[in-house]
DNA sequence: TTTATAGAGTGATCTTGATCATCCAAAAGA
DNA sequence: TCTTTTGGATGATCAAGATCACTCTATAAA
Protein backbone atom coordinates (compact mmCIF):
# COMPACT_ATOMS: atom_id res chain seq x y z
CA UNK A 1 0.00 0.00 0.00
CA UNK A 2 1.54 3.23 -1.20
CA UNK A 3 1.00 6.40 1.06
CA UNK A 4 1.55 10.13 0.29
CA UNK A 5 3.66 11.87 3.13
CA UNK A 6 5.20 15.34 2.70
CA UNK A 7 8.74 16.40 3.57
CA UNK A 8 7.70 19.65 4.39
CA UNK A 9 4.06 21.90 3.05
CA UNK A 10 5.97 22.42 -0.45
CA UNK A 11 7.52 19.45 -1.40
CA UNK A 12 5.61 16.20 -1.74
CA UNK A 13 7.20 13.19 -0.97
CA UNK A 14 5.93 9.66 -1.04
CA UNK A 15 7.12 7.16 0.66
CA UNK A 16 7.00 3.62 -1.19
CA UNK A 17 7.28 0.65 0.56
CA UNK A 18 5.89 1.29 4.06
CA UNK A 19 3.16 -1.33 4.97
CA UNK A 20 0.40 0.40 6.92
CA UNK A 21 0.74 -1.77 10.00
CA UNK A 22 -0.92 -0.61 13.06
CA UNK A 23 2.83 -1.17 15.10
CA UNK A 24 3.55 1.73 12.77
CA UNK A 25 1.16 4.07 14.52
CA UNK A 26 2.64 5.75 17.36
CA UNK A 27 -0.31 7.55 19.76
CA UNK A 28 1.24 9.82 21.98
CA UNK A 29 -0.97 11.42 25.00
CA UNK A 30 -0.71 15.57 25.04
CA UNK A 31 2.64 16.52 26.98
CA UNK A 32 4.25 13.51 26.15
CA UNK A 33 8.10 13.59 25.20
CA UNK A 34 8.90 12.17 22.11
CA UNK A 35 12.93 12.03 22.06
CA UNK A 36 14.91 14.57 24.13
CA UNK A 37 18.70 16.08 23.94
CA UNK A 38 21.43 13.94 23.93
CA UNK A 39 19.18 10.94 23.12
CA UNK A 40 20.17 8.95 19.73
CA UNK A 41 17.78 9.12 16.99
CA UNK A 42 16.95 6.33 15.46
CA UNK A 43 14.58 7.43 12.72
CA UNK A 44 12.35 10.06 11.69
CA UNK A 45 9.25 10.95 12.61
CA UNK A 46 5.65 11.65 10.13
CA UNK A 47 3.19 13.50 12.01
CA UNK A 48 -0.27 12.05 10.91
CA UNK A 49 -2.39 14.48 13.62
CA UNK A 50 -1.78 16.17 16.30
CA UNK A 51 1.13 18.79 16.79
CA UNK A 52 4.72 18.74 17.97
CA UNK A 53 7.11 21.50 19.69
CA UNK A 54 10.51 21.27 18.76
CA UNK A 55 12.53 23.33 21.77
CA UNK A 56 16.05 23.65 23.44
CA UNK A 57 16.15 23.87 27.00
CA UNK A 58 18.45 26.11 29.31
CA UNK A 59 20.54 25.49 32.29
CA UNK A 60 17.75 27.33 33.96
CA UNK A 61 15.05 25.40 32.45
CA UNK A 62 14.69 27.92 29.85
CA UNK A 63 12.58 26.37 26.76
CA UNK A 64 13.16 28.02 22.98
CA UNK A 65 10.53 26.26 20.66
CA UNK A 66 12.05 25.60 17.35
CA UNK A 67 9.65 24.55 15.22
CA UNK A 68 6.12 23.86 15.59
CA UNK A 69 5.23 20.65 13.57
CA UNK A 70 1.81 19.74 12.28
CA UNK A 71 0.18 16.90 10.06
CA UNK A 72 1.77 15.54 7.17
CA UNK A 73 5.40 17.28 8.01
CA UNK A 74 7.88 15.38 9.16
CA UNK A 75 10.36 15.50 12.21
CA UNK A 76 13.61 14.65 13.33
CA UNK A 77 15.96 14.35 10.34
CA UNK A 78 18.21 17.15 11.48
CA UNK A 79 20.15 15.09 14.32
CA UNK A 80 19.84 11.79 12.34
CA UNK A 81 21.31 12.62 8.95
CA UNK A 82 24.65 13.93 11.22
CA UNK A 83 25.44 11.01 13.14
CA UNK A 84 24.86 12.91 16.28
CA UNK A 85 22.60 12.89 19.46
CA UNK A 86 19.37 14.88 19.35
CA UNK A 87 20.44 18.61 19.71
CA UNK A 88 16.49 19.50 20.90
CA UNK A 89 13.29 17.49 22.27
CA UNK A 90 10.07 16.96 20.48
CA UNK A 91 6.83 17.08 22.84
CA UNK A 92 3.37 16.68 21.48
CA UNK A 93 1.18 19.97 22.51
CA UNK A 94 -1.84 17.51 21.80
CA UNK A 95 -3.08 13.82 21.26
CA UNK A 96 -0.98 13.42 18.61
CA UNK A 97 -0.07 10.00 16.04
CA UNK A 98 3.12 9.52 14.25
CA UNK A 99 5.04 7.48 12.07
CA UNK A 100 7.97 6.21 12.33
CA UNK A 101 10.42 5.30 9.54
CA UNK A 102 14.04 3.77 11.10
CA UNK A 103 16.92 5.02 9.72
CA UNK A 104 18.06 2.86 7.50
CA UNK A 105 14.48 2.40 5.75
CA UNK A 106 14.48 6.46 5.27
CA UNK A 107 18.36 6.17 3.97
CA UNK A 108 17.38 3.07 1.39
CA UNK A 109 14.08 5.06 -0.04
CA UNK A 110 15.94 8.21 -0.53
CA UNK A 111 18.35 6.30 -2.06
CA UNK A 112 16.36 4.70 -4.36
CA UNK A 113 14.82 8.11 -5.98
CA UNK A 114 17.00 10.89 -7.43
CA UNK A 115 13.74 13.06 -6.67
CA UNK A 116 13.34 12.20 -3.41
CA UNK A 117 16.96 13.10 -2.51
CA UNK A 118 16.73 16.71 -3.89
CA UNK A 119 13.18 17.15 -1.96
CA UNK A 120 15.33 16.78 0.95
CA UNK A 121 18.13 18.91 0.16
CA UNK A 122 15.15 21.45 -0.53
CA UNK A 123 13.80 20.83 2.98
CA UNK A 124 16.61 21.13 4.30
CA UNK A 125 17.41 24.75 3.31
CA UNK A 126 14.01 26.08 3.43
CA UNK A 127 14.49 25.02 7.08
CA UNK A 128 18.04 27.12 6.86
CA UNK A 129 16.66 30.28 5.57
CA UNK A 130 13.53 30.33 8.10
CA UNK A 131 15.82 29.55 10.90
CA UNK A 132 17.90 32.51 9.86
CA UNK A 133 15.19 34.86 9.45
CA UNK A 134 14.73 34.11 13.14
CA UNK A 135 18.03 34.56 14.20
CA UNK A 136 17.66 38.28 12.89
CA UNK A 137 14.49 38.58 14.31
CA UNK A 138 15.25 37.44 17.83
CA UNK A 139 18.45 39.83 17.39
CA UNK A 140 16.34 43.21 16.77
CA UNK A 141 12.75 43.17 16.50
CA UNK A 142 11.25 44.02 19.58
CA UNK A 143 8.77 40.96 21.53
CA UNK A 144 5.44 42.81 20.16
CA UNK A 145 6.88 42.29 16.16
CA UNK A 146 8.01 38.78 17.44
CA UNK A 147 4.65 37.83 18.31
CA UNK A 148 2.58 38.87 15.52
CA UNK A 149 4.97 36.36 13.68
CA UNK A 150 4.57 33.69 15.94
CA UNK A 151 0.58 34.16 15.51
CA UNK A 152 0.84 34.29 11.95
CA UNK A 153 3.07 31.33 12.25
CA UNK A 154 0.70 29.42 14.23
CA UNK A 155 -2.12 30.54 12.03
CA UNK A 156 -0.04 28.66 9.14
CA UNK A 157 0.51 26.04 10.71
CA UNK A 158 -3.25 25.07 12.66
CA UNK A 159 -5.50 26.48 9.74
CA UNK A 160 -3.96 24.95 6.66
CA UNK A 161 -7.43 23.97 5.05
CA UNK A 162 -9.54 26.82 6.79
CA UNK A 163 -10.55 23.85 8.99
CA UNK A 164 -11.11 25.77 12.31
CA UNK A 165 -12.19 29.18 11.60
CA UNK A 166 -8.88 31.62 13.06
CA UNK A 167 -8.76 29.57 16.45
CA UNK A 168 -5.13 29.03 18.05
CA UNK A 169 -4.85 26.89 20.74
CA UNK A 170 -1.53 27.08 22.92
CA UNK A 171 -0.90 27.52 26.28
CA UNK A 172 0.45 31.36 27.09
CA UNK A 173 3.27 29.49 28.46
CA UNK A 174 4.30 27.57 25.22
CA UNK A 175 3.55 30.73 23.32
CA UNK A 176 6.21 32.82 25.09
CA UNK A 177 8.71 29.73 24.50
CA UNK A 178 8.15 30.06 20.58
CA UNK A 179 8.30 34.00 21.07
CA UNK A 180 11.31 33.87 23.03
CA UNK A 181 10.23 35.90 26.10
CA UNK A 182 8.00 36.10 29.27
CA UNK A 183 4.32 34.43 29.54
CA UNK A 184 4.28 37.67 31.35
CA UNK A 185 5.07 39.68 28.95
CA UNK A 186 2.72 37.69 26.15
CA UNK A 187 -0.04 38.29 28.43
CA UNK A 188 0.28 41.89 28.56
CA UNK A 189 1.14 42.38 24.85
CA UNK A 190 -2.16 39.90 24.36
CA UNK A 191 -4.08 42.16 26.32
CA UNK A 192 -3.11 44.79 23.92
CA UNK A 193 -4.08 43.27 21.03
CA UNK A 194 -7.05 42.61 22.83
CA UNK A 195 -7.82 46.66 23.12
CA UNK A 196 -6.58 46.60 19.44
CA UNK A 197 -9.28 44.51 18.05
CA UNK A 198 -6.74 42.23 16.49
CA UNK A 199 -7.29 39.23 18.32
CA UNK A 200 -9.78 37.95 21.13
CA UNK A 201 -9.39 35.07 23.46
CA UNK A 202 -11.44 32.19 25.14
CA UNK A 203 -9.26 31.07 27.65
CA UNK A 204 -6.17 29.19 26.08
CA UNK A 205 -7.52 29.87 22.77
CA UNK A 206 -6.60 32.39 20.99
CA UNK A 207 -8.65 33.65 17.48
CA UNK A 208 -7.40 35.78 15.06
CA UNK A 209 -9.25 38.82 13.94
CA UNK A 210 -7.57 40.98 12.17
CA UNK A 211 -4.62 39.14 10.08
CA UNK A 212 -3.99 42.26 8.36
CA UNK A 213 -3.07 44.09 11.64
CA UNK A 214 -0.55 41.23 12.26
CA UNK A 215 0.79 41.32 8.84
CA UNK A 216 1.42 45.26 9.48
CA UNK A 217 2.72 44.71 12.97
CA UNK A 218 5.26 42.04 11.55
CA UNK A 219 6.88 44.01 8.54
CA UNK A 220 6.85 47.09 11.22
CA UNK A 221 10.32 46.23 12.08
CA UNK A 222 11.89 44.96 9.57
CA UNK B 1 42.74 19.58 -13.72
CA UNK B 2 41.57 18.60 -10.22
CA UNK B 3 40.85 20.74 -7.16
CA UNK B 4 39.95 19.67 -4.02
CA UNK B 5 37.95 21.77 -2.15
CA UNK B 6 35.41 21.50 0.83
CA UNK B 7 32.02 21.69 1.58
CA UNK B 8 32.10 22.78 4.92
CA UNK B 9 35.68 21.90 7.14
CA UNK B 10 34.23 18.42 8.02
CA UNK B 11 33.23 17.30 4.49
CA UNK B 12 35.94 17.32 1.86
CA UNK B 13 34.32 17.74 -1.43
CA UNK B 14 35.89 17.26 -4.69
CA UNK B 15 34.65 19.38 -7.07
CA UNK B 16 35.75 17.99 -10.38
CA UNK B 17 36.36 19.23 -14.20
CA UNK B 18 36.65 22.77 -13.09
CA UNK B 19 39.13 24.34 -14.86
CA UNK B 20 41.34 26.55 -13.09
CA UNK B 21 41.26 29.54 -15.21
CA UNK B 22 42.87 32.79 -14.18
CA UNK B 23 38.70 34.41 -15.19
CA UNK B 24 37.67 31.54 -12.64
CA UNK B 25 39.13 33.60 -9.94
CA UNK B 26 37.31 36.74 -8.87
CA UNK B 27 39.40 39.43 -6.61
CA UNK B 28 37.74 41.41 -3.90
CA UNK B 29 38.71 44.39 -1.81
CA UNK B 30 38.05 44.83 2.01
CA UNK B 31 34.52 45.62 2.39
CA UNK B 32 33.18 45.01 -0.88
CA UNK B 33 30.15 43.61 -1.53
CA UNK B 34 29.78 40.49 -3.32
CA UNK B 35 25.78 39.42 -3.18
CA UNK B 36 23.15 41.12 -1.73
CA UNK B 37 19.27 40.55 -0.41
CA UNK B 38 16.68 40.16 -2.85
CA UNK B 39 19.25 39.82 -6.03
CA UNK B 40 19.35 36.30 -7.91
CA UNK B 41 21.63 33.34 -6.78
CA UNK B 42 23.44 32.47 -10.16
CA UNK B 43 25.76 29.76 -8.31
CA UNK B 44 27.36 29.44 -5.58
CA UNK B 45 30.93 30.59 -4.45
CA UNK B 46 34.08 29.21 -2.45
CA UNK B 47 36.42 31.60 -0.72
CA UNK B 48 40.04 30.36 -1.54
CA UNK B 49 41.43 33.51 0.52
CA UNK B 50 40.08 36.56 2.69
CA UNK B 51 36.94 36.27 4.38
CA UNK B 52 33.42 37.36 4.28
CA UNK B 53 30.82 37.92 6.11
CA UNK B 54 27.11 36.78 5.22
CA UNK B 55 24.45 39.27 6.74
CA UNK B 56 20.74 40.21 6.95
CA UNK B 57 20.01 43.97 6.78
CA UNK B 58 16.76 44.91 8.74
CA UNK B 59 15.24 48.51 8.10
CA UNK B 60 16.36 50.44 11.05
CA UNK B 61 19.79 49.39 9.27
CA UNK B 62 20.57 47.17 12.13
CA UNK B 63 22.93 44.30 10.72
CA UNK B 64 22.65 41.10 12.04
CA UNK B 65 25.81 38.70 10.86
CA UNK B 66 24.72 34.66 9.97
CA UNK B 67 28.12 33.82 9.80
CA UNK B 68 31.89 33.70 8.49
CA UNK B 69 32.84 32.24 5.29
CA UNK B 70 36.60 31.40 5.69
CA UNK B 71 38.97 29.82 3.36
CA UNK B 72 37.97 26.56 1.70
CA UNK B 73 34.44 26.98 2.12
CA UNK B 74 31.44 27.10 0.17
CA UNK B 75 28.61 30.07 0.34
CA UNK B 76 25.48 31.28 -1.05
CA UNK B 77 24.19 27.53 -1.57
CA UNK B 78 20.90 27.65 0.53
CA UNK B 79 18.99 30.26 -1.61
CA UNK B 80 19.82 29.42 -4.52
CA UNK B 81 18.97 25.57 -4.02
CA UNK B 82 15.72 26.83 -2.59
CA UNK B 83 15.14 28.74 -6.41
CA UNK B 84 14.24 32.04 -4.18
CA UNK B 85 16.32 35.69 -4.29
CA UNK B 86 19.35 36.13 -1.78
CA UNK B 87 17.86 36.33 1.97
CA UNK B 88 21.22 37.60 3.08
CA UNK B 89 24.03 39.65 1.79
CA UNK B 90 28.01 39.17 1.43
CA UNK B 91 30.42 41.43 2.13
CA UNK B 92 34.17 40.71 2.37
CA UNK B 93 35.96 41.27 5.81
CA UNK B 94 39.49 41.91 4.60
CA UNK B 95 40.99 41.35 0.65
CA UNK B 96 39.15 37.76 -0.69
CA UNK B 97 40.00 35.67 -3.73
CA UNK B 98 36.45 33.41 -4.77
CA UNK B 99 35.86 30.68 -7.04
CA UNK B 100 32.69 30.89 -8.49
CA UNK B 101 30.47 27.96 -10.01
CA UNK B 102 27.54 28.52 -12.07
CA UNK B 103 24.15 26.87 -10.87
CA UNK B 104 24.20 24.06 -13.89
CA UNK B 105 27.90 22.95 -13.02
CA UNK B 106 27.15 23.02 -9.29
CA UNK B 107 23.79 20.84 -9.76
CA UNK B 108 25.47 18.28 -12.68
CA UNK B 109 28.83 17.77 -10.59
CA UNK B 110 26.75 16.73 -7.47
CA UNK B 111 24.25 14.52 -9.75
CA UNK B 112 27.04 12.82 -11.06
CA UNK B 113 28.31 12.14 -7.52
CA UNK B 114 26.68 10.19 -5.29
CA UNK B 115 28.63 10.91 -2.69
CA UNK B 116 28.50 14.66 -2.84
CA UNK B 117 25.11 14.78 -3.04
CA UNK B 118 25.07 13.22 0.75
CA UNK B 119 27.87 15.88 1.71
CA UNK B 120 25.90 18.13 0.68
CA UNK B 121 22.85 17.03 3.15
CA UNK B 122 25.29 16.82 6.14
CA UNK B 123 26.68 20.73 4.88
CA UNK B 124 22.70 21.26 5.41
CA UNK B 125 21.84 20.33 8.17
CA UNK B 126 25.14 21.18 10.34
CA UNK B 127 24.30 24.79 9.09
CA UNK B 128 20.62 23.71 10.54
CA UNK B 129 22.20 22.83 14.02
CA UNK B 130 24.30 25.65 14.18
CA UNK B 131 21.41 27.79 13.15
CA UNK B 132 19.17 26.48 15.83
CA UNK B 133 21.73 26.78 18.46
CA UNK B 134 22.26 29.92 17.54
CA UNK B 135 18.24 30.98 18.14
CA UNK B 136 18.25 29.66 21.37
CA UNK B 137 21.75 31.35 22.72
CA UNK B 138 20.20 34.75 21.24
CA UNK B 139 16.80 34.09 23.18
CA UNK B 140 18.27 33.59 26.37
CA UNK B 141 22.10 34.02 26.96
CA UNK B 142 22.96 37.47 28.23
CA UNK B 143 25.41 38.80 25.92
CA UNK B 144 28.36 38.93 27.84
CA UNK B 145 27.85 34.90 26.97
CA UNK B 146 27.59 35.34 23.83
CA UNK B 147 30.21 37.29 23.01
CA UNK B 148 32.39 34.51 24.38
CA UNK B 149 31.08 32.68 22.12
CA UNK B 150 31.46 34.79 19.26
CA UNK B 151 35.27 35.11 19.79
CA UNK B 152 35.63 31.20 20.40
CA UNK B 153 33.67 30.89 16.53
CA UNK B 154 35.91 33.53 15.13
CA UNK B 155 39.03 31.81 16.85
CA UNK B 156 37.92 28.92 15.17
CA UNK B 157 37.57 30.47 11.85
CA UNK B 158 40.89 32.38 11.78
CA UNK B 159 43.57 30.47 13.46
CA UNK B 160 42.54 26.97 11.69
CA UNK B 161 46.07 25.76 10.86
CA UNK B 162 47.37 27.59 14.50
CA UNK B 163 49.25 29.62 11.95
CA UNK B 164 48.38 33.05 13.81
CA UNK B 165 48.97 33.32 17.53
CA UNK B 166 45.01 34.22 18.51
CA UNK B 167 44.78 37.18 16.79
CA UNK B 168 41.33 37.89 15.87
CA UNK B 169 40.94 41.29 13.61
CA UNK B 170 37.74 42.48 13.11
CA UNK B 171 36.20 45.66 13.93
CA UNK B 172 34.18 45.86 17.32
CA UNK B 173 30.88 47.31 14.70
CA UNK B 174 31.06 43.59 12.93
CA UNK B 175 31.60 41.73 16.22
CA UNK B 176 28.51 43.70 17.43
CA UNK B 177 26.82 42.91 14.41
CA UNK B 178 27.86 38.78 14.80
CA UNK B 179 26.69 38.66 19.20
CA UNK B 180 23.77 41.02 17.96
CA UNK B 181 23.72 43.51 20.24
CA UNK B 182 25.42 47.31 20.25
CA UNK B 183 28.81 48.73 19.72
CA UNK B 184 29.23 50.47 23.12
CA UNK B 185 28.17 47.30 25.02
CA UNK B 186 31.06 45.39 22.84
CA UNK B 187 33.60 47.77 24.52
CA UNK B 188 32.66 47.81 27.59
CA UNK B 189 32.54 43.59 27.73
CA UNK B 190 35.84 43.49 25.88
CA UNK B 191 37.26 46.18 28.55
CA UNK B 192 36.35 43.99 31.39
CA UNK B 193 37.52 40.73 29.70
CA UNK B 194 40.78 42.69 28.97
CA UNK B 195 40.25 43.46 33.04
CA UNK B 196 39.99 40.18 33.46
CA UNK B 197 43.19 38.85 31.63
CA UNK B 198 41.12 36.65 29.23
CA UNK B 199 41.63 38.75 25.95
CA UNK B 200 43.97 41.51 25.32
CA UNK B 201 43.44 43.84 22.07
CA UNK B 202 46.15 46.42 19.85
CA UNK B 203 43.66 48.76 18.41
CA UNK B 204 41.18 46.50 15.89
CA UNK B 205 42.83 43.06 16.67
CA UNK B 206 42.12 41.15 19.70
CA UNK B 207 44.35 38.41 21.21
CA UNK B 208 42.47 35.75 22.95
CA UNK B 209 44.54 34.86 26.08
CA UNK B 210 42.72 32.48 28.02
CA UNK B 211 40.67 30.01 25.14
CA UNK B 212 39.29 28.27 28.81
CA UNK B 213 38.12 31.54 30.14
CA UNK B 214 35.91 31.95 27.48
CA UNK B 215 35.01 28.35 27.52
CA UNK B 216 33.84 28.99 30.84
CA UNK B 217 32.02 32.12 30.17
CA UNK B 218 30.44 30.23 27.28
CA UNK B 219 29.14 27.26 29.67
CA UNK B 220 28.28 29.81 32.32
CA UNK B 221 24.58 30.17 30.94
CA UNK B 222 23.73 27.34 29.20
C1' DT C 1 52.00 70.05 7.52
C1' DT C 2 47.13 70.54 8.65
C1' DT C 3 42.69 68.78 8.50
C1' DA C 4 39.17 65.25 8.05
C1' DT C 5 37.48 60.92 9.02
C1' DA C 6 36.89 56.42 11.13
C1' DG C 7 36.96 53.65 14.88
C1' DA C 8 37.99 52.75 19.91
C1' DG C 9 36.55 53.71 24.48
C1' DT C 10 33.47 55.51 28.36
C1' DG C 11 30.05 58.05 31.04
C1' DA C 12 25.03 59.32 31.77
C1' DT C 13 20.48 58.27 31.00
C1' DC C 14 16.45 55.87 29.43
C1' DT C 15 13.55 51.92 27.84
C1' DT C 16 12.25 47.34 27.22
C1' DG C 17 11.13 43.49 29.03
C1' DA C 18 12.27 40.15 33.12
C1' DT C 19 11.07 39.05 37.70
C1' DC C 20 8.32 38.87 41.81
C1' DA C 21 3.90 38.84 43.90
C1' DT C 22 -0.76 38.40 43.77
C1' DC C 23 -5.52 37.44 42.40
C1' DC C 24 -8.96 35.04 39.82
C1' DA C 25 -11.39 31.45 37.07
C1' DA C 26 -11.78 26.95 35.38
C1' DA C 27 -10.87 22.29 35.64
C1' DA C 28 -9.59 18.19 37.96
C1' DG C 29 -9.38 15.24 41.81
C1' DA C 30 -10.82 13.67 46.44
C1' DT D 1 -19.62 18.44 47.34
C1' DC D 2 -15.17 20.80 48.58
C1' DT D 3 -10.46 21.34 47.62
C1' DT D 4 -6.43 21.48 45.03
C1' DT D 5 -4.17 22.49 40.90
C1' DT D 6 -3.40 24.75 36.61
C1' DG D 7 -3.25 28.57 33.76
C1' DG D 8 -4.67 33.40 32.76
C1' DA D 9 -4.25 38.28 33.97
C1' DT D 10 -2.01 42.46 36.14
C1' DG D 11 0.51 45.50 39.18
C1' DA D 12 5.15 46.91 41.10
C1' DT D 13 9.88 46.81 40.80
C1' DC D 14 14.34 46.00 38.77
C1' DA D 15 18.14 45.23 35.67
C1' DA D 16 20.31 44.45 31.17
C1' DG D 17 21.44 46.59 27.61
C1' DA D 18 20.28 50.45 24.03
C1' DT D 19 20.92 55.11 23.07
C1' DC D 20 22.99 59.58 23.27
C1' DA D 21 26.90 62.32 23.84
C1' DC D 22 31.21 62.81 24.09
C1' DT D 23 36.73 62.21 24.03
C1' DC D 24 40.83 60.31 22.09
C1' DT D 25 43.84 58.34 18.64
C1' DA D 26 45.35 56.77 14.24
C1' DT D 27 45.07 56.97 9.53
C1' DA D 28 43.94 59.20 5.25
C1' DA D 29 43.39 63.12 2.57
C1' DA D 30 44.22 67.94 1.27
Amino acid sequence: MLQDYQLAADHPLQIMDIEENKSDHLQYKKGQLIYCENSTPLGVYFVQKGSVKISKIGCDGKEQILRIVAPNEMMGYTDMVSNSRYSSSAKTLEDTTLLFIPKQEFWSTLKEQRQLFENFILLLSDDLREAEEKIADLAYKPVRGRLADALLYLYSKFNKGNNTKNGISISRFDLACLVGTAKETINRLLSEFRAEKIVSTEGTKINILELDGLNRLSKMYN
